[in-house]
DNA sequence: TTGTAGGCGTTATCAC
DNA sequence: GTGATAACGCCTACAA
């Protein structure tokens, strides 16, 4: 036989060079003898793995196995697969992580760790791959992102407590290297603005990260601080669970005391008492997005950068409640 | 220079073949020019990917992170990666995504998503590849596997819930196609039998999924029964988080008319009014020793097959209490 | 439309 | 201990 002939058929995309009569005898032959071709010989030939790289903090945050599979089902749409590595928010790991998929010839990279001003991002550039970040901004717009409107759905959080009377509305905001960090930081600094509150810098704690412990803290110092506040933004559903946490500790209730709102709507997080108010972060599509952005570069297309936001959702529930006449 | 020379002093296994000057020079040469051996090519001529396919049902149940990051982490120790696939449960999913990765040339597989009789197995034993069974048994003993000992686990509610003076314990059981379903209600019968209490058939409600729908089904349903019951043991957290919303729906407390216990130890579970009394599954180690079950085959190890029991632990928290006096 | 030939980067197997 | 050579399976000029 003609094995290049028989290679012609078997690809679709040269498949149109060859005659029907012939294609259709090579693929009934393919069939029988469960011929597969071997992706590995191909992609030596032709410089592609049809892999890509995804670097994210931790799997074990409830926030990533939606958006994993977003990414997933996008990519293996197009034939592609996902090499997932989790950085745990460490720079050496998220380097030494990063040079064994660059070693494996992915094809591209979606990066939902980076910090603001992590060195991988210079790397990456040096890299001349195609990368996109998720979940995270470059501000100099130096790479395609898909992200949420971080700044209006913390503006959505703040006005839907304003509307409820509240005027001593507390933010614990998330780490400041991070884009969503400082980013929903922003978004408070601004809708206390337009809701035409006063910015009280003590009514602004930060926290070290996005984790249970650091919102129990930065709770507590809230509570601590005079001129109590009736109301609590926090960075995100983790912290407010701290918050859940540090209330109950302070003999305090939610929503009668205080309001607190997260952001994520994690997974299970209306089931808690009270359910927890949240902005809503469209996680699966977050994921299928960075996917088809990362498909476009990697196909070639050189247009200009895409940043995408996608749009926040409000979900109001049992956490919030309009301030107590008392305070 | 030699490619070859070069090549013996790249790689640690066949370094030993080379003169120490020479592998010096290579290796500071290779240094130099940022060189990295490309894993393709090296996978084309030895055969290997480095590679394993792990089949899970859903990465968004909050029982796999885990055990994916157990897995990836002893994967990666070992310089290899993984290729995670979701089902969905779905058979013909199952096997697109099995015949997939295959296609990839994946060095061997992780299943945690075969049914007991799913005709995954067969193909499994067909391909002649390394397989692993995680969270999932073969009761012929045909594949290695790592689980937790559900029987024991179930024993270890049933007689929790017996010490508190239960007698009317009921048992809403998982699929009985997977492993863990029957496995546990298997658990559940004679953990009964050996407290001494009758094996009530209405006491027992079948789930067609681990999901909390079925969970509210199922506990309505045992609420509707006549001589309902004071305790309910669920096949996993999530038939439990169903029993919540019915007990709530029903106007029943939880526990004090009704304990519940589930299975798994989700996290968060813990922060559920009450905190639920559950079984706590180490989902992290079944990851790490389903990896290193499947490296050993993967490395030629041909002793026998090894089925592996992971000790759970009992959690007792706010969901289970005393019987109550007028039951 | 089909055949031919060379090469992608590495390593196994010789021979030296 | 090192060099030469072929081969892994596929793709793609180019020639026929």
């Amino acid at each position: 036989m003609h094995p290049a002939t028989a290679s012609r058929a078997l690809n679709p995309e040269t498949r149109i060079l060859v005659s029907e009569e012939t294609t259709r005898r090579v693929l009934a032959a393919a069939g029988e003898l469960g011929y597969r071709p071997n992706p590995v010989a191909r992609s030596l030939r032709t410089r592609r793995s049809h892999t890509v790289g995804v670097l994210i903090p931790d799997l074990n945050n409830p926030l990533f196995p939606p958006i994993v599979r977003g990414l997933d089902d996008r990519l293996a749409e197009a034939g592609y697969v996902a090499l997932i590595g989790n950085t745990d928010g460490d720079d050496e790991r998220e380097r030494v992580v990063f040079e064994q998929m660059r070693a494996r010839h992915v094809d591209g990279f979606v990066l939902a760790t980076a910090h603001l001003r992590s060195p991988l991002l210079a790397e990456a550039a040096r890299a001349e791959l195609p990368v996109v970040l998720m979940n995270r901004l470059a501000e100099d717009y130096s790479f395609p992102s898909v992200s949420v409107d971080n700044e209006r759905g913390v503006r959505m959080a703040v006005s839907h407590l304003a509307g409820l009377g509240h005027r001593k509305i507390a933010h614990i905001a998330g780490p400041q290297e991070v884009s969503t960090g400082l980013n929903r930081y922003r978004g408070y600094l601004s809708a206390m603005a337009a809701s035409g509150l006063p910015a009280d810098p003590g009514m602004v704690v930060f926290a070290r990260s996005f984790s249970v412990e650091e919102g129990v803290r930065c709770c507590r110092e809230l509570l601590g601080s005079a001129g109590r506040c009736t109301a609590i933004a926090a960075g995100n559903d983790m912290l407010a669970l701290g918050c859940y946490a540090a209330l109950d500790a302070a003999g305090l209730s939610c929503p009668a005391d205080i309001s607190v709102v997260g952001f994520n709507d994690m997974p299970f997080i209306d089931l808690l008492h009270p359910p927890l108010t949240t902005v809503r972060f469209p996680h699966y599509q977050v994921g299928t997005e960075a996917a088809q952005l990362l498909l476009e570069r990697i196909g070639g297309h050189s247009g200009p950068i895409k940043i995408l936001y996608l749009a926040p959702e409000f979900i109001s529930r049992g956490s919030t409640a309009p301030v107590a006449p008392g305070s």
